[in-house]
DNA sequence: AAACTCTACTTGTCTAGACAAGCGCAGTCA
DNA sequence: TGACTGCGCTTGTCTAGACAAGTAGAGTTT
């Protein structure tokens, strides 16, 4: 009987991916440096111009590579460090750690939006929107404080939930199908109230995101909601990698 | 006389990619739902199954769709918030806002590395290592204390250059192709010299960056650096925008 | 010298057809 | 009932050829 060869005999157009990738890699064609044509690879691999094609296709959509019609194809700079940033729920982050979550609600209620606040949710000053203050704890240590504020338009019913079961995050993601998000991070000391919620010092640094996610509906661009998490500084990480 | 059409007709796959995009944003197909097979799309467009299947392609890559071979294609559920995050060289970062800089060397020479610096720098303990500590001003205010250990066997006139200059990063990305990068993100109190350095309190709150980046030799990874960024939280701020 | 034209080469895209691979289901057989 | 088989649908990939569009350079004309 025979093994299932390990390797599945990776496809032509994976082949010549693969050996520009690690010609790149070796630093064969230095950034800037001209690569070879697509009609020289047909030649060299004996494929169809197409299936070369697919595979400078590829590395251009990861950065590798810049194709000018008429001219030819460059090795590109990677002058940049740049990476996915993934923001998640925080209770499937948790749980996936192995971890425990639980999320004490502090306020859950409507209030009238500031001008500031109705500028950034799309409403008049004035207007009702959706305010919960929660705080959530990973093996009953406090991990974050979440401050947020919602479109009554996107998710009317939002304050019949029951956060200590769902998270916003996830119960927006259910009702209100995103579309766009912004956000900002930076260091900061906490306020006086995230301090006693958080139960750390009002000196001690905090990481906080600032995100704000938008819907769209028929011809429109629907904001939905607007937080501020903050975390103690000492418990928490962004983490990611950078690899083309 | 005729004006040039201001949109150029765009080209049948990206009207295909388009038509799908809008009826995603328009949630026609809400998340998990089947989308129509490409035969379907083939006739309904009146294009060949390729040009189908390209906007198809690109849609998966954006993470908008998920398509699974005998089966069909179905819309994703878009349950995260990703978006790419770059790290820049501060200079033309600073330079591009219209803004001065200046850098102020306080530390550049030879060490040897201690035990956890050369597992992270690929080399033994005790191997000499680069050392620079560096402040970066934008408009005479402090922005940023780069402390960062260099690998001199992929910069080794690391200690020739003038820093005043020439950024480190932008440096070692002339002379070190870069590969790879890892870092992390956090938010905590500066040491007594950075707070010194920066001239911020020592309990004042910092968006620290932590950096590695690797190189590839013939067949192996060569790291090249390792950084710690340290920005005072009140005037440094990570943004970035998640869009499919 | 300057402006023009022509040509060769490059990438961008599309087509029609083909085969492979994976899945679900209906039907069949033990 | 349970295992197997084959059919039809789906996506994954490749091919050979075609035309379009953009660029650089050589040669020509003014």
């Amino acid at each position: 009987m025979m093994v299932t060869p390990p390797k599945p005999k990776s496809s032509p157009y994976a082949r010549v991916k693969a050996y520009l990738k690690k010609q790149l890699q070796h630093g064969r064609w230095p950034p800037g440096a001209r690569m070879p044509s697509e009609a020289e690879l047909v030649a060299k691999f004996g494929v169809s111009r197409m299936t070369v094609n697919r595979a400078f296709g590829e590395l251009q959509n990861e950065g590798l590579i810049n194709r000018v019609q008429g001219v030819g194809t460059f090795a590109a700079q990677l002058h940049r460090v740049s990476s996915t940033l993934t923001i998640r729920d925080l209770h499937s982050e948790i749980v996936e750690r192995g971890h425990r979550h639980h999320a004490v609600v502090h306020l859950a209620r409507a209030e009238r939006a500031t001008a500031v606040l109705a500028t950034r949710l799309g409403l008049n000053k004035g207007a009702p929107v959706f305010h919960t203050l929660i705080v959530h704890h990973e093996n009953g240590v406090p991990l974050q404080c979440e401050d947020r504020y919602v479109n009554p338009a996107s998710a009317p019913d939002y304050l019949q939930v029951d956060f200590t079961q769902t998270t916003p995050t996830h119960y927006l993601l259910e009702v209100a199908p995103l579309w766009e998000a912004q956000y900002s991070i930076e260091a900061n000391a906490p306020t006086a109230r995230e301090a006693k919620l958080l139960g750390i010092g009002r000196d001690d640094a905090c990481l906080i995101i600032t995100r704000r996610t938008v819907s769209h509906k028929v011809n429109d661009r629907v904001p939905i909601t607007v937080a501020r998490l903050v975390h103690p500084g000492t418990r928490y990480l962004l983490e990611g990698q950078f690899k083309p």
